[in-house]
DNA sequence: ACAGGGAGTGAACATTTGTATAGATTAAGT
DNA sequence: ACTTAATCTATACAAATGTTCACTCCCTGT
């Protein structure tokens, strides 16, 4: 953990920034860290700010206002929710404030890749179920096995794992109540990355 | 669409405040603004700032460097990816550029919320399989029919569906193969609210 | 007892930045 | 031709902001 070797002080400056950065979208000057730290001269925070600076978690830019960036390191660590562990594990919550964290923002931030919604149940059986977000990624090509968005001859967009054969493709569903398609000229759009739900 | 009725100018300079924020992590300076649009004047970019605010763009604290904040919209329209529209649904990629965006921000912005991978199928019948991760919101109490993690007595956790009956809680699995657990002092440690798959 | 580092005050200074006023230019509408 | 709005230059001023120097205080290790 990168804030491990901060004083008590320096970590609260920290906090600071992290919560004025989320609060107005941008970094706060130095007089108001020294204003929320009740210090009486802008200079308190000058040494705090070099040893953000020196232990890799700021960096600013000389004469400029509202100059603090934080490195990537730190955006990385604030991104992303925490990760307490697995379910069926026992511990829980007491651990989570110190633990690794999850970035689930390669979701979002991936160019390129969009969201579809599901509908119908097609793939049930590889638990994408209705109403369900797919996060695709736009491909031309797909390996066997793959769960694809793949466009037919007739124009239909489908989500469907993705099995060439010798002379033809198979579009195989996720559902024994439904029968595969064989088709010649289907096109893969897409290979699925993700599966979101809001519960 | 926001941008709709902006000015070129406008348009360029809404542009330039985005991409400043992304590549600084704070909005640029009226000068800045300036010296990027080969403006020879600050003043000639305070006319556009006060239409972007007008507008609702933007939003401004007096006397305050680099307090141009986007609005929450601004923000929801940034965030997330392209919602491209329904899988079995038709339409596809054409029209993905100017399509409403869904903003899962709220999976990782949310304070207090965390995640769990899951591990075993108990609820495999509500389409949440082992590996997948769960959005959980610390809650210490659910209605009836959530999807919870909670704690029994013997101190494991679990997610379960939560139905409370007369005299005890019935923990319900979503596996034909798995029996309901009946407890008395099991503790609702926290709601799912979501379900994120890497495929 | 002494040195050194972290922490903070106080005061001054230089730069950056927001703001205001006055005017020029252009395009579009009437 | 006249008005209006949008756009930009030029200049000046005031406030906000970053920076620096000198000094005090407190704790810790030697």
């Amino acid at each position: 953990m990168l804030q491990e070797t901060l004083t008590d002080q320096q970590k609260k400056i920290f906090q600071l920034i992290l919560s004025h950065i989320e609060q107005f979208g941008n970094p706060p000057t130095i007089r108001e860290i020294a204003e929320q730290m009740k210090f009486k001269s802008p200079n308190g925070v000058v040494g705090h700010l070099k040893a953000l600076e020196r232990k890799g978690l700021i960096t600013r830019s000389s004469n400029k206002s509202r100059a603090i960036q934080l490195t990537d390191e730190v955006n990385e660590e604030i991104k992303g929710l925490p990760l307490a562990g697995r379910v069926s594990a026992g511990m829980l919550e007491e651990a989570i404030e110190q633990t690794e964290r999850i970035d689930f923002g390669e979701f979002w931030t991936t160019r390129g890749s969009y969201v579809l919604e599901v509908e119908g149940d097609s793939m049930i059986e590889a638990h994408i179920a209705p109403g369900d977000y797919l996060v695709v990624k736009r491909r031309r090509t797909a390996s066997a096995g793959d769960i694809v968005i793949a466009r037919t001859s007739e124009g239909d967009a489908t989500v469907k794992y993705w099995f060439p054969e010798k002379n033809r493709i198979r579009l195989q569903p996720a559902n024994k109540r439904l029968k595969p398609i064989y088709t010649k000229d289907a096109k893969v759009i897409g290979v699925v990355t993700g599966v979101v739900r809001r519960v």
